[in-house]
DNA sequence: CGGTTCGTTGAGGCCCATCAATCTATGTGG
DNA sequence: CCACATAGATTGATGGGCCTCAACGAACCG
């Protein structure tokens, strides 16, 4: 999506990678932001509360990702930014990113890109939370995410999943016992295996059928197209 | 935001408007567009849906909003687009739309910061559906609503709301008999009276409290700054 | 090796869903 | 203008999915 010389702009305007441990707070909400925060390396979380203390992730960020795009436009942050594990990030500034997009179009593209692929995402989580039982919810978070950790899918798909069961329940809207409940059934029912961290989904397709998962909405370019259903 | 020149280009660029009878879907789920529709008058919603037939809706749209933002980017629309009142909408080309924003820099910061604020709405309901109470999710989006369709707060605040209580529920992630009881409640507590499609919200700070609500986050200035609580 | 975090298990209860019936409002055609 | 049809609101009874509270086990770490 970039051309060559955009690509090298970008790496130019962006600061040192910083490394930071994990449950550590990049930002809190209503801090304000002039800084976007892009994950190189590592997982973290976008998290918001209600008054009494209850959490929940509008987003999880992965390579690749913009923390907090909206940072862009607005001075005041209305979510937090933990990071989940020990994670990699560069900065930029806004004003030069505002000044890259500016001059770039290949770069305000990929910026609006972002926020539409981010919103795409946010409506299917919302689908899940909404309307779907625990075992769907959980299965499809796993689906969404083996795609976008673009994990090699030869009918068993294996990719390393940090979240405590807790942080899992935050972003499904659940507890963190009933994720342990419900991840003891998607082991029963054949579906996934877990180990140290790594969920590996045996059975893609039964999984993704059990999910209501399709792919599509996440607009990537499957790794091997001939391999990918539907 | 946008200079009286812009202005001037997008009403230029958009196709005269249309009017359209309630329940109509004007794109469905996995339809091509490859126009923007803009409401200027009456509600729509954009919803999605399970393989079963349940059905969430990610976003309500009201005057002002772009139904479909996304088609600027994407063929494919991962959500339908429904009316709800008899409404107008006019539409926008992506071509034109694209141009405009290419010519336009005010423009182009426009369909970003739509972009954006959506984003943080949609992260807000992720929060209520997710970790709120129906009663503090039902509150939470009629003090949302009264904010965006900047009804008069004078301690009082009177507004439309043409939704049934079956997508109302949509909306909410519950079923519309809950929405029912729950709505009860909100008048037996004084919070709201409501007759005839319009709801009034009979003492705002109360039921902001009720609802955990803090306006901030829809990044409008109030219509009369010196009332506006918090 | 003790401490702390995370995962696991059990018992009990509540919020909201489900199913179904009835009531009300709106609109339509005769 | 009324009879009727239909969509939406309301109510009741019942049940289930998930929460809550609490304890215990397992893994990790200094």
């Amino acid at each position: 999506m970039l051309s060559r010389e955009e690509q090298r702009a970008l790496e130019d305007a962006v600061s040192p990678v910083r490394s930071i441990a994990p449950n550590i707070d990049l930002v809190r909400e209503g801090d304000r932001a002039d800084t976007l925060f892009i994950v190189t390396e590592g997982w973290a979380c976008r998290y918001t509360t209600t008054r009494d203390g209850a959490r929940q992730l509008p987003a999880l960020l992965v390579p690749g990702d913009v923390a907090n795009l909206d940072s862009l436009m607005f001075d005041q942050l209305d979510y937090g930014v933990r990071t989940i594990t020990h994670i990699k990030i560069v900065a930029l500034p806004r004003d030069r990113a505002l000044a890259l997009a500016a001059q770039h179009p290949g770069i305000a593209r990929t910026f609006t890109w972002l926020g539409l692929v981010e919103n795409i995402i946010q409506s299917k989580w919302m689908l899940s939370i909404g309307r779907r039982s625990a075992l769907e919810r959980l299965a499809h978070l796993l689906c969404e995410l083996s795609v976008r950790l673009r994990a090699a899918n030869d009918g068993q798909i294996s990719f390393a999943f940090p979240l405590t069961q807790e942080q899992a329940g935050d972003a499904l809207g659940l507890t963190s016992v009933h994720i342990n409940r419900t991840m003891q059934r998607l082991r029963i029912e054949g579906l996934i295996s877990s180990a140290s961290r790594t969920i590996t989904i045996r059975d893609v397709a039964k999984m993704r059928q059990a999910a209501g998962f399709d792919p599509r909405y996440l607009h990537i370019a499957p790794r091997n197209a001939q391999l990918a259903p539907v």
